[in-house]
DNA sequence: AGCGAACCGGAC
DNA sequence: TCCGGTTCGC
C-alpha cells in the first residue's frame, strides 16, 4: 500500500477511528471526515472500493496520523494470537486503529476534559479549546499551544461550560507554557514509567489520563487506560474474583501489567478494541456530533 | 490500604 | 441518577 492508493475498508475504519474517543475533533462533511493534525488539513472520503487520504500542506500528514504504514490485518491477526479470547472483539470493530498525532499537546488537552464527564460533552469542550487555535481553512484549525491556553480565565471556561475542569485545564497549560520548549515530546523517546511519572506531576492528571495521554499523544503503544469500561471488561476476561469490586491503585496497576504481559507492545492497541467494544452500547452506535 | 464523598453539567 | 476520574479525608 503506498499514499496514492485507497486504503481497504478492511485496513482503516476512519469513523470508527475518530469516532473512539483517541481525538474529539474530527467532522463529518458529505462522504469525507475532515480533521487536523498539528498544522495539517487531513481530508478522508469514502469511496467504493475504500478510502481516500489526503492531507495539506504536509501530503504524507494522514498517513502518518492513521499510522498507515503498518499493516491491520498484522495487527489483528498478532493481538488473536496472543488472546484467541479476544478475537470476537476484534473482529466487530474491523479497521479500529491507534492514531499517532504529530504533536503531544492536542491528547494532553483533550483528555483533561475527560475525567467525569460524557462523550458528547467532551467534544464540545475540546472543540471549545480547539477553536483559540489558528486557522487551517475548510473550517478547521490547529489546536492551539499551551502558551495560548494558558492566557484563558478559569472564569470564561466555567462559563462556557468547562466545570471545575476549568480550572485543572488553565493551571496545567501554565505549567506546561513554564516547561522547557519540547517537554511533552521529549517524553515519547523517554521509557513509558519514566513518561507516566512525569505527567502525574501535574495537578488534575492521575493514573488514567497519564496513561490516555501517554498511548494517543506520546505513542507508548504499552499504556491501558483502565477507565471503567475497561475495568468490567478486564474484570469479565481475566480478573473474575474482581468482578463488582471497587478499582484501586493496586489493582490498576495489576490490569495494566496483565495487559502488557500478554500483549507487549499492542497492549494499547489491545485496549482500544476492548474499551470501544463496552463504550458502544453507551454511545448507541451514534457518530460523534 | 481501601473506601466514600465532592466536583460541574448534561444525558437517560 | 449516572457518568470515559481526581483528590481529599477518614
Amino acid at each position: 500500500m503506498t499514499r496514492a492508493d485507497l486504503v481497504p475498508f478492511n485496513e482503516l475504519d476512519v469513523e470508527l477511528t475518530v469516532g473512539s474517543g483517541q481525538v474529539f475533533r474530527w467532522r463529518r462533511r458529505g462522504e469525507s471526515w475532515i480533521g487536523t493534525d498539528a498544522g495539517n488539513v487531513i481530508l478522508a472520503t469514502r469511496t467504493s472500493r475504500g478510502w481516500r487520504i489526503e492531507s495539506w500542506p504536509d501530503d504524507s500528514a494522514g498517513w502518518s496520523f492513521f499510522r498507515l504504514d503498518q499493516s491491520l490485518a498484522d495487527i489483528e491477526r498478532e493481538i488473536c494470537r496472543l488472546d484467541p479470547k479476544i478475537r470476537d472483539v476484534v473482529k466487530r470493530h474491523r479497521g479500529l486503529r491507534v492514531v499517532r498525532p504529530a504533536h503531544p499537546e492536542e491528547a494532553f488537552f483533550s483528555f483533561l476534559c475527560t475525567p467525569n464527564n460524557h462523550l458528547s460533552r467532551i467534544f464540545r469542550m475540546v472543540w471549545v479549546l480547539g477553536d483559540r487555535g489558528q486557522p487551517l481553512g475548510d473550517g478547521v484549525t490547529q489546536f492551539p499551544t499551551a502558551q495560548v491556553l494558558s492566557r484563558l480565565s478559569e472564569h470564561d471556561l466555567r462559563e462556557c461550560g468547562f466545570g471545575y475542569r476549568a480550572r485543572t485545564i488553565v493551571n496545567a497549560a501554565r505549567e506546561l507554557a513554564s516547561r522547557p520548549r519540547g517537554f511533552l515530546t521529549r517524553l515519547r523517546s523517554q521509557p513509558y514509567d519514566v513518561a507516566i511519572a512525569s505527567l502525574i506531576q501535574f495537578d488534575g492528571i492521575g493514573r488514567k489520563l497519564a496513561d490516555c495521554i501517554a498511548l494517543v499523544g506520546l505513542w507508548h503503544l504499552e499504556a491501558v487506560p483502565v477507565d471503567t469500561h475497561l475495568w468490567k471488561s478486564a474484570c469479565e476476561l481475566y480478573f473474575p474474583e474482581w468482578q463488582g469490586k471497587a478499582l484501586t491503585e493496586k489493582r490498576y496497576e495489576a490490569v495494566g501489567r496483565l495487559f502488557r504481559e500478554s500483549f507487549g507492545d499492542l497492549a494499547g492497541w489491545a485496549h482500544q478494541y476492548l474499551f470501544y467494544d463496552k463504550i458502544l452500547s453507551y454511545r448507541r452506535g451514534r457518530p460523534p456530533v
